[in-house]
DNA sequence: GTCTATAACAAGATAGAC
DNA sequence: GTCTATCTTGTTATAGAC
């Protein structure tokens, strides 16, 4: 997150919605820097209701400085620009959505078996898409040229990667993951390769090829499925089609599960 | 397609690429009205290279206009406005797609068995996307607040559908579809009503109920995997991830196709 | 009537002086 | 922090040309 061109690093820290979802990482010590940072964190709350209530192409400098009773230059000091404020906000979605995916993963009972832990982020990451469709387009929408912020999205993705194959890797380590059903395809090496990285992304506590390549494949596919019907339902292209997105997505989630290998 | 408050019908013409996509259908009457044709095509040709060369956000009407070496309000004896014009274009491409899908469908060979032919479409679609990412962001990525286009677009999203259930059809009506394992959801009756809008649309020519309505719904989530894979792909997610992306999609239209009953 | 251009207004992003 | 100046954009009013 750049503010002002010195690169701070942030955190997410579970806070009352729509107030301060971002804060800085390091101890204020002076005066000024206190009151820089408060001021920074009012400007990324009302840019955040606007966001949330108009969406990114209505978001505007001015607007936002207006409710702020601020002469619209004057956020230059705190953001460089309105792409970078948009950055900024595009972050903190990344951040939001990872911590409720990891709060998602973490609360499933560690007793129950994987295929029925397994829905647990997906849906998580259905309610937040719902609460927050705007912010759902800035991560998952066609991305606006010159808006995307670049590295410290890389993080929080990984974040949400890691809590969705969660359930595979435990179900991987104990042996308890069924052999996925006819995958052909997934035995070429080539698309062994091609998702080389993600396993090692994905398993970093596990012996290279604890996990098949042929799970981590369908992995993948089930990440990609369950994007798509949350962004066609948030996106609207549900409508007078699918009368009760909710049931489709459940259905979705569990073919997804067992189609990786969970039971 | 909304032209100076006369709803006009169009239709998709397949010609070189980039040049009059939309043409209207009655043909013209006076010189003044195939003038009037000529310079629309124009002005949505430029319009529609700007949006694919710089993005929808880009789109102005005043650059579209000195490209033409019009005056700014010229453009408005054409559209009404900004949005008009992006909502034309949004048109035009869902036109397009479903065009292609079409094609596509059709030029598969017809002796093949199903499983052979499912993947086509997808391939068109995602072909289609590689192409036109912007344009593609337009149909599937977070719709812009006022500029969607409402009614006109009902029916090429359908004829995309109806490409992709085709085959789907054709092995339920020749009874060779496979049952699709264990999808227990797919079952009850709450699952089975909220696709029945789909089911109707999907299958007009087959008996009520000749597709049982678990294949509906398993059709529907490999729509969904469809769009997601080639959303995440076109949208940028897969980079420095998935190093093959289209092994990935391959994979993933096949694992798709046999979820469905497809062999 | 139909098209086009000129001019003008409002809103916005941004840079720089203070 | 503010204020001013400059640039771009969408949009409309108006007047003239065919």
């Amino acid at each position: 997150m750049i503010i002002n061109k010195n690169t701070v690093h942030v955190k997410y820290l579970c806070s009352r919605p729509g107030h301060n979802r971002l804060v800085a990482m390091s101890a204020p010590r002076t005066a000024r820097e206190r009151i820089r940072r408060e001021v920074t964190g009012e400007i990324l709350d009302v840019a955040r209701r606007h966001l949330a209530e108009r969406g990114a192409a209505a978001l505007s400098l001015r607007s936002v400085a207006r409710d702020l009773d601020m002469a619209p230059s004057a956020l230059y000091r705190y953001f460089d620009g309105r792409d970078a404020l948009l950055s900024a906000l595009i972050l903190d979605a990344y951040e939001s959505l990872a911590a409720d995916a990891e709060r998602a993963g973490e609360s499933a009972r560690p007793a129950a078996p994987e295929g029925e832990r397994w829905p647990a982020v997906p849906r998580a990451l259905r309610g937040w898409a719902l609460e927050h469709p705007h912010e759902w387009g800035l991560i998952f929408g066609a991305p606006v040229p010159g808006y995307q912020a670049p590295e410290a999205t890389i993080e929080p993705y990984a974040r949400i990667a890691r809590a969705l194959a969660r359930p595979v890797a435990q179900a991987a380590a104990a042996g308890r993951l069924a052999v996925a059903p006819a995958a052909p395809e997934a035995h070429r090496s080539e698309l062994a390769a091609a998702v080389a990285p993600v396993a090692e992304e994905l398993f970093p506590d596990l012996p290279s090829g604890a996990v098949p390549s042929a799970v981590v494949v369908r992995l993948v596919e089930a990440f990609a499925a369950v994007v798509g019907v949350i962004s066609l339902e948030v996106f609207g292209h549900w409508r007078n089609t699918i009368l009760d997105p909710a049931a489709l997505f459940e259905a979705t989630v569990r073919d997804a599960g067992m189609t990786v290998g969970l039971r």
